[in-house]
DNA sequence: CAGGAAAGTTAGTCGATGCTAACTTATGCT
DNA sequence: AGCATAAGTTAGCATCGACTAACTTTCCTG
């Protein structure tokens, strides 16, 4: 899966900036949904005490089917503790995840509504948004929660 | 595809949010793809003339295979006109989707510089943000370019 | 202008994510 | 207890996006 790829990436070297960064974006996919699963696996076990893949058809609004197939790549990937039948639970990983994507999640719905979004469009974008933003940039988002905005870099004085 | 996803997304109105953010996640997942390549196609087009699939084969570090095949299902959705051995054009639905997401992603983009996100981290966090921000998400960041932070909301007054 | 390299296409494969349909298991209600 | 309904699983299919391998077309260069 990586084998002829560094020759590729080496090509796109002389173009600005890509490249790589979709290498990235690729490889994020994977785990977008496993993220929103084991944040929505944790939040329903708060609220009812136990998690059951019913919760998660109403949740993503997709079939039992696919929830059941989900679940089963989690199980295989270590995220989730289940047998058939039975309640899903967390694992240790599936837990950690879980809590890093929710802090996340978190940040960014705070941030959002902080620079004037509505609740309602900040809950949707979040979700969105989440997967996609770097420790820098969610530090950024903390910094400006807590302090503001810090001030205007000197980049542009040619142009006033 | 909508048949029974309406009786699915009544189930869910009980919780919280979602539901309806996932569906919109989804398809949304298709058009990713396309915008990104029109917006490439675009940039190639301004700096080379014309844009041939192996511009694309370099700035995406994909094989001539996979970007032969996207460019087919750009072609077949309307965003392309190419022929075969031919170089690849936008149409006036390509041009329009490309123009757009590059106003997009620019704006995302000199907002996270301006919250304080290097350049280099601010470019790769836009390409995967700018799909999933919102109109009045963007509005918001221009409103924060042009006049800074609102004021804060007076929603946590108790905090303090 | 011939031949080879570069560019592009086609065929076949894979995994993720979704679906429907048909089946099995569990539950709950009378 | 016994059956209907709810919950979950399995099988089979489609699409997307990626790959490799093999082939074809273009085009440049000697």
């Amino acid at each position: 899966m990586t084998g002829q790829i560094s020759s590729t990436v080496e090509v796109a070297r002389r173009h600005s900036v890509p490249a790589k960064i979709y290498q990235r974006t690729r490889s994020d996919h994977a785990s977008e949904i496993a993220e929103d699963y084991v944040e929505a696996i944790a939040d329903v076990i708060v609220a009812n005490g136990v998690c059951r893949a019913v919760d998660l058809v109403a949740h993503f609004a997709v079939t039992h089917a696919t929830v059941s197939n989900t679940i089963s790549r989690l199980h295989r990937d270590g995220f989730v503790d289940t047998a058939p039948y039975q309640p899903i639970a967390l694992t240790a990983k599936g837990n950690r995840l879980a809590s890093q994507a929710k802090k996340r999640h978190k940040i960014v719905t705070a941030f959002l509504k902080r620079i004037g979004v509505g609740d309602r469009a900040a809950e949707i974008d979040s979700e969105g948004m989440e997967h996609h933003v770097s420790k820098e940039t969610l530090d950024a988002m903390k910094r400006v929660l807590a302090d503001g905005l810090p001030p205007e870099k000197p980049s542009n004085p040619k142009l006033s």
